[in-house]
DNA sequence: AAATTGATAGTTTTGTTAAAAAAGTCAGGA
DNA sequence: TCCTGACTTTTTTAACAAAACTATCAATTT
């Protein structure tokens, strides 16, 4: 087997992404440098522009790929659910890892809070999509089942009890006033999170 | 009827929490100055600090009276609704209303975020309180009218659908990623949280 | 004595500028 | 085509002066 230019390219280029999301995962955007990620791998910053037009493009294509890694997790196990609360409870622990994981990674977004750049955007509403998709499946099929009241706008639920979720854990972290939440606060959250599941899906039955 | 001095004082108190609400609900706490505060009534700024030790005070002060109005507004109403959602229908939109109505007077909040001064929690929890037993005491009747299932811990139940209903509010205004959200913007948030207290609702029943 | 004020002391915010650090470019070498 | 050292440009940081504001107080009026 022939190994290409491209191919050469491509290894290289994975390597830095590795490096990058190293730095990035432990010590945030902002607190890493281009010669810090050109220094980890031995090479010169220089070479970094070569492969990667910009700063924020490389932290682009390194959220890109944490983001395909999630997206993967979902489609792996949709439609593979023996109820909906199955299906929710997934979704909560699995993005709830994915956020706790990735914690310092996402500095980026809560630095720039609003105006983000457009290629983030796209992951952060694919990502929505996502799981919202892979929910509504889940909706559809528990209708189909008849296990719960037809739905004339799954969607709209799905996103409806995403927002909800959402707001059991920003209360949560409000009210304790702690930046980063400790294993028993988290655990708390998770609790919560099941039991407006668990409400919320015997709202949605006959 | 005789004029105590202390009445005139109290007179002259009232006189500032007005002029001090009327500027720190326009332009926000750090926004508007003693000298403004005391301008607005042809008094010197020494005289407000003979009447309030201080400006962060002066603001406790006006919050206590804001709140109390608040406060009124939901005592008046507790234990005169027909049923749950109807007591749920009024927490969101007095609630509503009231932040609306004082939003650029809360800017004091969201500069603060983390510590804020003791007075000012000691309102917010109270605030939370009375919502919270508003609404524990009507799921209360609603379970003794046979209407819902009896519920372990009613502030549990309520406190996580008032968290989830904030949820409903912050992930809509971060989608539309715009600080101040106009009518329509608003009237969908509403529509979404009638939504939601309503699954939640179906969701206690038997 | 209680209410009020002008003057002023003390503190925080804002603005300015220089130095340092980091991002980003480029001519040229392997 | 891949790579680098040296260079330019942009951003961040630090130091410090000026301005704005909070807060105090001795003196004055009611």
């Amino acid at each position: 087997m022939m190994i290409t230019a491209n191919d050469q390219q491509d290894v290289k280029k994975e390597k830095i992404l590795e490096a990058a999301h190293h730095r990035f995962l432990h010590f945030g955007y902002s607190k890493t440098t281009m010669n810090e990620i050109a220094g980890d791998l031995s090479m010169s910053k220089a070479l970094l522009y070569y492969y990667f037009p910009d700063k924020s493009q490389l932290y682009v294509a390194v959220m890109r790929k944490v983001a395909d890694g999630y997206l993967k997790s979902l489609t792996d196990r949709i439609n593979t659910f023996a109820d909906l609360k199955e299906a929710f409870i997934f979704q909560i622990d699995t993005q709830h890892e994915f956020i706790v994981t990735n914690y310092n990674f996402f500095d980026f977004f809560r630095l720039n809070e609003q105006n983000l750049p457009d290629a983030i955007w796209e992951i952060v509403t694919q990502v929505h999509e996502s799981e919202t998709h892979m929910l509504v499946s889940a909706i559809k099929t528990e209708v189909d089942r008849g296990k719960i009241k037809p739905v004339s706008n799954p969607t709209e639920i799905v996103e409806l009890l995403l927002d909800a979720l959402h707001g059991v854990r920003v209360k949560s972290v409000s009210h304790k006033k702690t930046m980063f939440p400790n294993k028993e606060h988290l655990e708390e959250i998770r609790s919560k999170r099941l039991l407006l599941a668990d409400i919320f899906i015997k709202g949605l039955m006959y």
